[in-house]
DNA sequence: CAGGATCCACTATTGGATCCCG
DNA sequence: CGGGATCCAATAGTGGATCCTG
């Protein structure tokens, strides 16, 4: 948190310099990620774990959030791929999605399309856990799309289901394929996917402080 | 109500033909208002009276409500008018909005915009009173809009304000100018303004059945 | 003009598609 | 490919403008 409180109000072209990473001047689609990556370094986190907390050692999840000049975020956040294969054996409080989504810190970062990137701002960080009310929804959109999956319902997985974790395709384009396994044991293709927070719950997060 | 139930299921037609009245072929904006005035003469309201429910005698207020193929309303209803020189001495429980809100019979009316008008079916009659929590927020909304009134702040009345009621423009076009009076009783001209409640508030009305 | 409403241009939302880095 | 995300075309929503009848 300390580090974090450093961060804040600075501008990424600022953290650039200090951290010798390049930064892209716009914010178009060039510079996807870039920006997490950055705060990433810029905070210390553990990188290239799998399935786990940037810190490890303390539970922490690291969220960069757009926001935009009203405070609010304009994008919803991924928080991690759907298992299509194994999903059958992770419970929700062994999920990714739960082990990311325990503890967050929440780093809200100056969102214009108009601004440069180097002269956006990092926003005051937050140390967040979901409430029980909120635990509850996000357990019963996760299992909701385990059952699909352990059904192999893959083409029933859209972006309508969940009230604040949807899925969605995860890739770099809509030809890639990956395997599947369908209720019978058999292998099927199907597009790679993720879940997401939805903007609406990220904008109750922020606003409950 | 047995009125009600024996054109629910006809289409706006036969309706017309009985009653002798002409009616548009095509739902466009040559028929504002049409369908509304031929469900008043097809169940037999009292016509012409002000600021009264149709069915005076019995304290009903008559709405047709335009519906999609999913049975939700696809658009706002107009309520009453906002009083812009006398609101200083009418209550919630002695306005317009009250005494039309109290007990509604709601007729939904199919509306698909690329069904001709003749063919468009009416559907079941819903007889409505508002819940105590729905109220609250009716007198809320109202007396926000009431207490601006007062004010003379005629300008901060937009259809942002209000969770069920909102204002909106009432009047042929926007060139038109009305007479309001100020805080100081001085006179003022403001465009004419009417009492909507938002598709939001009907969608639930309908839904709660 | 008042009562009965819908039209529609614009904005907000969003789900599917896409992009960067190592 | 997996982890970090945003882009954007299409849809849904809404507030101001408008239209009919008597």
């Amino acid at each position: 948190m300390t580090r974090a409180f450093d961060v804040a109000g600075r501008t990424l072209g600022e953290l650039a310099i200090r951290l010798r990473r390049p930064l892209p001047e716009d914010g178009s689609a060039r510079a996807k990620g870039v920006v997490g990556q950055l705060l990433e370094k810029a905070l210390g986190a553990s990188a290239g774990s799998r399935n786990e907390p940037d810190f490890v050692e303390i539970g922490v999840e690291l969220k960069t959030l757009p926001v935009g000049t009203d405070g609010r975020p304009k994008e919803s956040t991924f928080v991690a791929t759907v298992p299509l294969v194994d999903i059958a054996d992770t419970d929700f409080e062994e999920s990714p999605v739960w082990h990311k989504l325990a503890r967050v810190l929440w780093i809200p970062i100056e969102a214009d399309p108009d601004k440069p990137l180097p002269e956006r701002r990092v926003g005051a960080p937050i140390l967040w856990s979901p409430s029980d009310p909120q635990e509850r929804v996000l357990r019963q959109d996760y299992e909701r799309v385990a059952g699909l999956v352990l059904e192999g319902q893959f083409d029933q997985i859209t972006g309508y289901l969940g009230e604040y974790l949807q899925v969605r395709p995860k890739a770099a384009h809509g030809g890639v394929r990956t395997r599947a396994v369908d209720i019978d044991g058999e292998f099927e293709w199907t597009g790679p996917k993720g879940f997401y927070l939805r903007t609406q719950f990220t904008t109750q997060v922020l606003a409950s402080l």
